[in-house]
DNA sequence: CAGAAAACCGACAAGCTTGTTTTTTAGAAT
DNA sequence: ATTCTAAAAAACAAGCTTGTCGGTTTTCTG
């Protein structure tokens, strides 16, 4: 393995440090239950840590030393909170399942309203909603996952589930966003394509001026959907 | 790790069934220059090996070990024609790059013609073409290099340019395909939005249903495709 | 045919990674 | 205060992976 020269940077919290840090919650907490509290931070401590690695790093390179180290945390301690490298990825797996939700929820807050008709301007803004969703850290590192789960039976069979159950409720979910789109089927069809292409575009990391090419590409999508829409409108009602 | 059940059925090529048919082989030619063709041989066998290992395992799980099994060969011998495993990569990458140039060429011949206009159907089998495009092997190997590539310094290196000249080599041929579609910037959005989706596509090997919603999106697709491509023209006319 | 060169093979050392076990430290309970 | 339990740290064994090395076979050349 090689790693990425970036991400020397910050590659150690030291395990003193965080417990300095911990230290000083303590003396301000001062009251009992205060273990239950501290379990938990580094619980947390460490899902967020595998996420940072899962990110930087790529799903192979995310080694237990390494999430340990991230964290700040000693391999052993890692080891009591989650019994296996497995079981930390898969309470990552379940905590961006509800984070994605959440917020691809609060990106689309206020895109479509009841009250209103789709307009032309709501709906680029939704495609640029769409793009900053893909461009997360919870998308990435969860893609990671997903791209590592093909050749990687264990992890697939935690993740294929989850999957399933997040597709269908990112759906609904795009339907409550989108309640003036009653053709259920033309907004399948139009949220596929959004979703395969936002997801298309976002792992292409390597291709020269991808940037400009997005929003050259979310232009004519906006467009496009917008058409889309209008003739379902219509043929809602004719 | 832990590998897929699947591949298990044909994970050893032993050494002594290549060897017999080398040996077939070298009856038959029975003349000098014959160590060169052996030699390269091998490399192929141990090429063609590699890209078998990167779909079916990914490229962390590519050891050279599992690659020179796969090829029949023992890892001494790889290890003779190739100093490091990212030689071998790299010579994959070469091979790839080739070798996906040529399929792409393949699979579009025929779709425009420069003395009759792009029609729907045509349209229609350009998009079904890229799909089958992204499904081939060749492309999911080099794709899962790409992907590999974002946290792996090293073979970042070797791929970036030569990602950098696919593109342009590969948009070219498009222009070759597509000679009736002369508004560049117009040809440029429809080729990335079309490889962009095809990519988000094939990667979403966990989507409930994938193939069914693709289909779906390729009409839709199809349908977009074909009018941009009449409103360009419309306007090249006025 | 004999010597040189290329191709090939199996074994080895060094370094990682994982999960277990043992030891130490901190917190809770009586 | 002491006893018990949870948390954290460190040491350890087993298994992989990589690149190198010494020796063997196959092919080429003179």
């Amino acid at each position: 393995m090689k790693l990425d020269n970036k991400s020397n940077e910050l590659l150690g919290k030291s395990i003193q440090a965080r417990k300095k840090k911990i230290d000083e919650k303590k003396i301000a907490r001062n009251e009992k239950g205060w273990q239950a509290e501290k379990s938990a931070m580094t619980r947390t401590a460490i899902m967020e840590a595998a996420i940072d690695c899962l990110i930087k790093l790529g799903y192979a390179n995310t080694t237990t030393a390494l999430m340990a180290d991230y964290a700040g945390v000693s391999r052993g301690a890692m080891m009591h909170h989650f019994p296996s490298r497995l079981a930390v990825i898969s309470a990552v797996i379940d905590h961006l399942h509800a984070l994605r939700l959440a917020e691809y929820s609060e990106l689309m807050a206020n895109i479509d309203d009841p009250n209103r008709k789709l307009t032309k301007s709501r709906i680029q803004a939704s495609v640029k909603a769409a793009w900053e969703y893909v461009n997360k850290p919870s998308f990435i590192a969860y893609q990671e996952l997903l791209l590592a789960a093909r050749t990687d039976v264990e992890l697939y069979e935690i993740l294929a589930p989850v999957e399933a159950d997040f597709e269908s409720q990112f759906f609904n979910t795009v339907k409550e966003v989108f309640p003036h789109w009653e053709r259920l089927s033309f907004l399948e069809g139009a949220h596929d394509m959004v979703q395969f292409l936002m997801k298309g575009m976002s792992l292409s990391h390597l291709s020269v001026n991808r940037n400009a090419r997005a929003r050259r590409v979310m232009k004519l999508l906006a467009d496009y959907l917008y058409n889309l829409y209008s003739a379902v409108d219509l043929i809602d009602e004719s």
